[in-house]
DNA sequence: AGCTATTCATAAGT
DNA sequence: TACTTATGAATAGCT
């Protein structure tokens, strides 16, 4: 590529090679920059002369850092002492922790919950009813207020469940009179799931 | 260079990125090797392709690790202490919202709360039910056991409110009329706080 | 993975 | 030192 095909071998004129040098840097820093655009891979390339100067390029999503430091994972080649190896791994064991605690907190939120088998998608209902529990037992005040929405929400189920309300009042009419009262918690003096009334 | 010029920017098609990567590697590494060897140039050449596939050249004459301490000295940046440095930020960053997910599954949980301010408390309380809600939606055939536990729940609140329950429920009885059923819904009739009851 | 038509990089010349 | 140009290299689009 050229007025004459070259041998690769150092070039022993001081000036040839110093020329050279200067057009090759240039096309490989451009090599550099185009195959992490066109492929979004990422890049470092750090070249001295042989009369000390330095040149580098680094693609513009990471840096030297980051970029040695993933280099440091997967060559397995330990570029750095034992501090950094520490700090390394503590990041990495704190960022799952985070990852966990992350995923732990959407279930809760009832977000992510489709995949999940149906053991412990109780768990995190029993989970979640324990918290209400809890937060209303601190809510004195509110009481009634609680009271209010979680019979909303019960009316909701209500509704949700057959349509029928009475149909479903009527299903557990014999222990009605130990609780004479209008509210239908009669259901629960019967529970068929006791782990879910209880405080771990 | 090609049967046709090309843009320099991401190439999209995954199969033609993944081709045209492994061709401009084979080139930019030879190209490495080439200035190295002419120019008498030390080279670090370190490539990570999207799929996370490293590459590297360094010059014979040297290694990443001598090139990098000739990197730290002549670029004035600290390249072992910024590392150092990172790695503290990122520590103590990931454990900080490490800590603070840490907090808040355990309000959701129900526990820790007695300081908290009643305005957050009431936040917790939405979130969880919106989280009960979503489970909810999700187990629909568990929708009778659900229905008992939470009937359940809002039997202990009766309770807890004022042991009395005939007391409470007479408390509003302007709409019973409304809904005609045993159930205590009623008082959502007229809820005073709106947005307890709707999904974001 | 190979095969060309093309474009690109650059060695030598000015 | 920078510009020009002939030439070899690299590679994009195909198969």
């Amino acid at each position: 590529m050229g007025r004459g095909k070259i041998e690769i071998k150092r070039i022993e004129n001081s000036t040839n090679r110093q020329v050279t040098y200067s057009k090759r840097r240039g096309g490989i820093m451009k090599k550099a920059r185009e195959i992490s655009v066109l492929c979004d891979a990422q890049v470092s390339l750090v070249i001295f002369s042989s009369t000390g100067k330095m040149s580098e390029f680094c693609s513009p999503s990471t840096t030297l850092v980051k970029l040695l430091d993933r280099y440091h994972k997967q060559a397995g080649k330990k570029l750095w002492d034992a501090k950094h190896e520490y700090l390394s791994n503590e990041v990495e064991r704190t960022k799952k922790e985070n990852d966990n605690m992350q995923i732990k907190l959407r279930h809760l939120k009832g977000e992510d919950i489709n995949s999940l088998p149906l053991k412990e998608l109780m768990a995190i209902e029993e989970a979640l009813e324990e918290g209400v529990a809890g937060v209303r037992a601190r809510q004195g005040r509110n009481l009634e207020e609680e009271h209010k929405c979680l019979s909303y929400i019960l009316h909701q189920q209500e509704l949700a469940m057959h349509g029928n309300l009475r149909e479903l009042a009527n299903g557990y009419p014999e222990r009605e009179k130990d609780y004479p009262s209008q509210i239908p918690y009669t259901f629960c003096a019967q529970p068929s799931q006791p782990n879910l009334h209880q405080k771990k």
